[in-house]
DNA sequence: CTGAAAGCGCTTACAG
DNA sequence: CTGAAAGCGCTTACAG
């Protein structure tokens, strides 16, 4: 009924009770502390004023935010939004609450964005990537503050991360192409610079390679993420004219890929018969695009809920946040297949 | 130096500094009103203690938190991802933090992500779609929280939008179909329980079939979300099979359209020559799919970014958020055409 | 220009 | 089981 008071707090509802605001406070956070009766008016009055406890209040006497941050490089990109959902999601139903900012791909300026969310009151960090900035790392060790990096998987001391092998991952996919007898590769990767989830599937690739004698047979093209659906498209091109004999390209997302399949569609190429096309990611999309893509499964909604269960664990129980590997799966679909065998290079032993 | 110390608050930059507390506020706060020589004090004290200003103290004092929530059905769909992203960088750059909290796409059970939002310390809202839930409404009114929502647009004296016309849309690629000849469409929807975009286009496109006498031309598909990819390729082979007359699909969703389409291989149906399909949203898949998708375009990030602007000038300047309505484009690519002219049905004058 | 002090709304020892 | 009171860290009239 009081309509233009401005929001009633614990004074309020402990007079309306006409108990102690002691009371009124235990009355919510430590129920079995208080009289039935008592609480039945706390709970009554503070129904009827639309009490609810000030959060602002609440952290800076409890020394407790229950603000959790995530840096994350781009919500536009279908895998991190993922995540933060699983993320956000989990958090949310256990009464945290989670600020995120997206901060692009090059974690080499992730410490202001860090400190901002920190600043900010989070009480806990959810990250992307490997965290090398030795400033970013020291920062993060004096704060103390529990955190988690994902999509990559490392043993850190100081920083856990709940990820997966971003080498073992293309390593998988590159071997498959070999067995399937491709010998020469290209593979499309995105800003190498401050992203060691791009340079682990490059080195993924190149060392695969190098280990089956392909030395001849390695080709990077590095592109940026503006415009994703033309960067594979021009490095499609690329390989098109600067790498003929490039048989299968490895594309360190989903994106790439696909677009790569629209532009061998317009170079007259044929996915797989002229050429096999493996992704990452694991989009939605992958498999009503027709060809259905061979692409890496990744785990992006588990490590968003795993990192939150983490965090949690460690802000509630005090538990030290445990690293985690994570599977990805090779999944194969129409994008790939053996080689063609191109015509100037026909043996008939091979055929 | 002080390594162990939990953090450093104004008492301790204020002794460093040699002044009292209300200094070394002003000098953050309002630095005119301090000597510079004072003010030099105060900051390099501040650096060497790495203070900052508690959030949760700063407000509680000034009773404004600078958070403000979003509540969006999901993040998974690229377009509220991209709207939420652009939403987030417009805020985080003006000093704001926001909370994210998806809810589904039935605006029926708003209300309590709402309140749990508000009651986390939102000073400000951005929501997705018609307010309709009386309790939700009368909840903004009392609560006198700046707010608005986005997708749709409607003149709501209580709840601003900034969204475009779903009807208007829907509209305009109807008649485009029907000026390309066709006279008996489907239209693949989303759930129409409890969201009034859907509803808009299903008006769109009934009332606009109607308007050219095709009411024996109108056929609604509601497809639940789950699982999307899936749900276009239902649609399409109920729309095969029930309705065969059917020559153009306009789908609320670009993957439903996409995954139509991909059905229609399946099913031997080439588009657009068989059957044109529209998509809704313009997402980056739309163009290298093959055919390139004809799609409504919305201004996702452009909702974004203005319902930032409009909630902070209602915060910071207590201006009165207005309604906007923004504008859509029907993009026309590969995927329609003029319908085949079904074989029973020639009839030598249309030819 | 500067400082002492009150107060934002909450929780929790401490007494009883 | 309950209450009075201190204190979390900050800002801002109020004095000077």
């Amino acid at each position: 009924m009081k309509s233009q008071k401005a929001k009633a707090n614990v004074f309020d509802v402990a007079k309306a009770a006409g108990v102690s605001v002691a009371t009124v406070s235990r009355a919510f956070n430590i129920p079995d502390r208080v009289g039935a009766e008592a609480r039945e008016k706390v709970f009554n009055a503070a129904m009827q004023l639309g009490y609810s406890p000030n959060p602002a209040a609440k952290a800076l006497r409890l020394q407790k935010s229950f603000i959790i941050g995530a840096v994350i490089p781009s919500l536009d990109y279908s895998m991190f939004a993922r995540m933060t959902h699983a993320f956000e999601e989990q958090l949310t139903a256990a009464g945290y609450s989670v600020f995120v900012v997206t901060n692009g791909f090059d974690n080499r300026n992730m410490l202001d964005a860090v400190k901002k969310i920190v600043e900010r009151g989070a009480e806990a960090l959810l990250l992307v990537g490997k965290i090398e900035d030795p400033r970013l790392r020291s920062y993060l060790e004096e704060t103390q503050i529990p955190c988690v990096t994902t999509y990559s998987y490392n043993e850190d001391p100081i920083v856990p991360s709940i990820g997966f092998d971003n080498y073992a991952a293309t390593k998988q996919a590159v071997e498959f192409l070999i067995r399937l007898g491709h010998r020469n590769m290209a593979m499309v990767a995105g800003p190498l610079q401050g992203n060691d989830r791009q340079q682990a599937r490059m080195r993924g690739f190149e060392e695969t390679m190098r280990a089956h004698g392909l030395n001849d047979g390695i080709h990077i093209i590095e592109k940026s993420y503006g415009a994703a659906m033309m960067q594979g498209a021009d490095a499609m091109r690329q390989i098109y004219y600067e790498f003929p004999d490039v048989t299968a390209v490895v594309c360190n997302a989903d994106v790439f890929a696909l677009s790569a399949i629209a532009e061998c569609r317009r170079l007259g190429l044929r996915v797989p018969e002229d050429i096999s096309v493996v992704g990452f990611d694991d989009d939605d999309y992958t498999t009503i695009f027709s060809p259905a893509l061979t692409t890496i499964a990744v785990p992006a909604a588990e490590m968003g809920r795993h990192a939150a269960r983490s965090l949690m664990g460690a802000l509630t129980a005090g538990r030290r946040v445990m690293s985690a590997r994570l599977d990805t799966q090779l999944v194969v679909r129409e994008s790939t297949s053996v080689p063609r065998i191109a015509a100037a290079k026909i043996s008939p032993e091979v055929a």
